[in-house]
RNA sequence: GGGAGCAUAGCUCAGUUGGGAGAGCAUCUGCCUUACAAGCAGAGGGUCAUAGGUUCGAGUCCUAUUGUUCCCACCA
């Protein structure tokens, strides 16, 4: 061991030892039960952010808990191909070579892609490796290898051929600046300041006109109708009525439909079947002709008349003038709404016809949820529930298909021969019916497709693998509360459709890693922390303790360097105190140490206890709660209370003993915080005498045998004894710096007190027996005298305690007075009221007296 | 518009099935006590958002209100 706390000089060393002696591959284990989890596959767009520490940070503490009761554990890596996401990157890093799509064609763009993959892919390995997460490397796996990429295609063709695949013109959202259809959940809205353009449309028959309103007014062009509500009085008998269409000439029917609400804008709505999802609707119900009148660009096409090759932007400006021109404009009101962003480029989404592939869901969807009914999947926080049942009770048919290039290329095949369509799970090309030349659809698939098979695609179906009879289901799925409707949901419907089993038996649900200021990390706020950064300044531990702890109720966590400092500090001090435990087993330690003092015997017990609660919070995943846990007892009972005990007992007759108790209490220490600090554990383990074997691979502890309640007791009394005459040496002035110090009382509790009173309060020698003028501390069963160079001081001092005696033995009473309590509160409790009557009663007594 | 979370010490948050409020950081005081000054010891600081209710007893359960955050929907 290092003489200081210096975690760069043994984290990688530990971790490449753990690599070499494949300690991260299940292995049978005493329990006879499998605990398998599959990782998040983080994106390939980056590196990794502290949410994905974090995410990672509480499997891997579960992991290494269930490894250690002897699970036989697997935990598989691997990462995410995401589409769009890494689409949008590679686009960008060409750009700056002055390339283009376009310029380098699919082949050579997907080569770029690989090799981005490549690069990013092993970064993100690194990073986890620093971070010391224990998954089995050698099961890898990446969205589009060979393994997952067979699971897609099975399980798209099985889709298709079972008829929940189909292709149709529906509206979707395009994003003009990846050119492609992105999901609903792919758009950002946010609330920006535009208009209303209020716009007369002129009756055919001269009759006046009808005023409808409008925020995008370039989109009229395409308008095939003006729908009105069938209940609004001031459009009564005008249904089928014409309208001559401003700027274009083309003559639409006025059409009513429940969808129009008469109170808001003019209750006149003019219908572009072809850019908005709405209309889109009214036009099927009314039969309506869809024209479209953009390209996929975002600028004007052939349907535009004038405005062909404008962007929309310019189109609006110049529709706008020509219809004030022309006289058509009402008025133009100032109007607030919400406009959709692509979430990769953020620019203005356009609802778009086009043709794309879809997922029928209603279906799909029904078992998905019964699952969660029934309870064969349970969310933890159960909460989570009610947000997955709101997505799936109102699941909408998935947009799978992207026009795009990275990612898993449809595979749909047609016929330029006899025009046949067909699905296959191998590339083919020739046409099994005709013989003709097949062509491939162009587009990808959604990039949650593939990730809604990862707990089963990465353990090798649709082969009967053993892995995949072995470890699937998987037991647990963590996560952050952000995708619960478009992972895990589908993840759930997918598992249950093509395994016939749920994929995870329990989705842990976290919150998301937020600033000092409680706002989301982001690269747009450029308040992201770096985790390699972190780890580099206070090891990986340090990191680990400070985002598991307080992760309680699935919230947020703020992540702040103060707290950072202070688990660092923990780590300094769990490896000083095994500094201290070293040196006390230098001369021998006992190999079954005793409750030789009553404060060993209270270590034992309260130390059961700790197994006992760190027990109980793993196992419900609570592993905020078993940290904290740690941390307190670490630092408080074992460092500043058993240790400065145990400084007394090393200089007497118990010493070798006390060295074995504290050996024994630092191994047990080491293997209950061991899931959630790795590196220092394992390190601190390595030099223990006659430590034997990987601390990752040893046996969760389990209690000493022994009843420790009365050591417990008194232990506790000594302490109460320490910190009342530390207390009055601080506060009260007149009291010598190693006073002399006499007890009087219970014989027992006054010999301890003679024996650790010296070094833990620093007195002087303890003696039995009473004396005048010192100030007197008088606890339950013991009266302590201090000398005093003025007795005034301690006059106020007595009297202050004497009230709050006073204080405390009245509310005692009250209650113990109150009949309600007496019948209905647990004996348990009535008992404690009683004896803190007498206590306070008899204490009272002894402080009156003393004041004369 | 629908749903959920949060509101506790100056700050960040714990508080398990209801029994009289805790930690870390910050502040103040005294200590280099040979594991640790990245430390030790002590202290101050809270009508647990507001108003009702249930109960012998409410930070905890119920209702309403206020503030705040997030998710879903996307009304021209």
């Amino acid at each position: 061991m290092d003489k200081t706390y210096n975690p760069q000089g043994f984290e990688s060393r530990i971790y490449k030892r753990w690599l070499d002696n494949g300690c991260f591959q299940p292995r049978q284990g005493k329990a006879k039960k499998k605990f398998s989890i599959a990782l998040p596959p983080p994106n390939i767009t980056g590196q990794l952010h502290m949410g994905h520490a974090m995410n990672m940070t509480i499997p891997d503490a579960i992991v290494r808990y269930k490894r250690m009761k002897g699970y036989e554990t697997l935990w598989v890596p691997g990462y995410d191909h995401a589409s769009i996401a890494t689409e949008v990157k590679v686009v960008e890093a060409m750009r700056e070579e002055g390339l283009s799509k376009a310029a380098v064609g699919r082949d050579g763009f997907l080569q770029r892609a690989w090799a981005w993959k490549e690069k990013y892919g092993n970064r993100i390995v690194e990073q986890q490796k620093t971070m010391g997460f224990s998954l089995d490397w050698s099961r890898m796996a990446f969205t589009m290898d060979e393994k997952c990429s067979k699971a897609v295609r099975e399980v798209f063709v099985s889709l298709y051929e079972q008829g929940y695949i189909y292709r149709g013109d529906r509206i979707t959202n395009w994003c003009p600046g990846c050119k492609t259809a992105i999901s609903d959940v792919e758009v950002d809205y946010t609330s920006e300041p535009s208009h209303l353009w209020h716009i007369k449309y002129p009756f055919k028959d001269g009759s006046g006109y009808i005023t409808v309103a409008t925020t995008r007014p370039e989109t009229m062009l395409g308008d095939t109708a003006v729908a009105v509500s069938p209940k609004d009085e001031r459009y009564a008998g005008m249904e089928g009525k014409l309208i001559v269409l401003p700027l274009v000439g083309r003559e639409i029917p006025i059409v009513y439909d429940d969808y129009v609400e008469a109170d808001f804008g003019t209750g006149a709505v003019k219908i572009t079947p072809a850019h908005d999802p709405n209309d889109f609707e009214v036009g099927l119900r009314h039969n309506l002709e869809v024209i479209r009148v953009m390209n996929d660009d975002g600028t004007m096409n052939e349907n535009a008349y004038a405005y062909q090759g404008m962007t929309r932007e310019k189109a609006r400006e110049a529709i706008v003038a020509d219809l004030r021109a022309q006289g058509y404009m009402e008025k133009i009101e100032d109007y607030t709404h919400n406009v959709g962003h692509c979430s990769r480029c953020k620019q203005t989404i356009e609802p778009m016809v086009s043709k794309q592939w879809f997922v029928k869901m209603t279906e799909l969807a029904a078992p998905a949820i019964e699952a969660v009914k029934t309870g064969k999947i349970k969310f933890i926080p159960k909460r989570f529930e009610k947000t997955y049942f709101n997505w799936m009770n109102n699941i909408r048919d998935w947009c799978i298909s992207r026009q795009l290039w990275w990612g898993h290329r449809i595979p749909v095949y047609y016929c330029d021969g006899c025009g046949k369509e067909m699905a296959s799970k191998t590339d083919i090309t020739t046409c099994p019916h005709c013989g003709g030349k097949l062509r491939q659809d162009e587009d990808v698939l959604d990039t949650w497709f593939s990730s809604a098979l990862w707990p089963f695609s990465t353990l090798g179906w649709p082969d009967n693998t053993d892995d995949l009879k072995k470890y699937y289901p998987t037991d647990l799925m963590v996560t952050a509360y952000d995708i619960i409707t478009f992972w895990v949901s589908r993840m759930i419907f997918a598992g249950l459709k093509f395994t016939g089993e749920v994929p995870f038996k329990e989705v842990y649900i976290h919150g998301l890693v937020r600033d000092e200021m409680g706002r989301k990390m982001s690269k747009s706020l450029g308040n992201g922390v770096d985790p390699m950064e972190v780890v580099q300044a206070v090891g990986a531990d340090a990191l680990r303790y400070s985002l598991v702890n307080g992760i309680a109720r699935g919230g947020d966590v703020c992540y702040s360097s103060a707290s950072l400092n202070s688990y660092r500090n923990f780590m300094n001090k769990l490896f000083n105190a095994a500094k201290f435990v070293m040196n006390a087993c230098q001369n021998g330690y006992a190999k079954n140490p005793k409750a030789a003092t009553a404060a060993d015997g209270w270590l034992f017990g309260k130390l059961n206890d700790l197994i006992a609660e760190v027990n109980n919070a793993m196992k419900k995943y609570d592993v905020g709660h078993a940290a904290e846990a740690l941390y307190n007892f670490i630092w408080d009972e074992f460092c500043d209370w058993y240790i400065e005990f145990a400084k007394v007992q090393l200089k007497g007759d118990n010493a070798f003993n006390t060295a074995g108790v504290l050996r024994y209490a630092l191994e047990v220490l080491l293997k209950l915080v061991h899931p959630i600090i790795p590196f220092i554990t394992t390190e601190i383990y390595d030099s223990l005498p006659d430590a034997q074997g990987e601390l990752m691979l040893s046996e969760f502890p389990k209690k000493k045998r022994g009843d420790y309640a009365a050591d417990i007791k008194i232990t506790e009394r000594i302490k109460d004894c320490v910190r009342a005459v530390r207390n009055l040496k601080q506060t009260n002035q007149a009291v010598a710096k190693t006073p002399d110090v006499l007890c009087e009382g219970d014989e027992a509790l006054c010999a301890l007190l003679t024996e650790y009173l010296p070094t833990l309060a620093k007195t002087a020698e303890v003696k039995h027996g009473s004396q005048e003028n010192c100030a007197l501390i008088a606890l339950d069963g013991i009266k302590i005298f201090v000398p005093l160079s003025d007795t005034e001081k301690e006059r106020e001092r007595l009297e202050k305690e004497l009230e709050k005696c006073k204080s405390e033995l009245k509310l005692a009473q009250s209650k113990l007075n109150n009949p309600g309590f007496c019948q209905k509160a647990p004996q348990k409790l009535i008992d404690a009221e009683r004896e803190k009557v007498e206590n306070y009663t008899a204490r009272i007594k002894v402080l009156t007296e003393k004041l004369g």
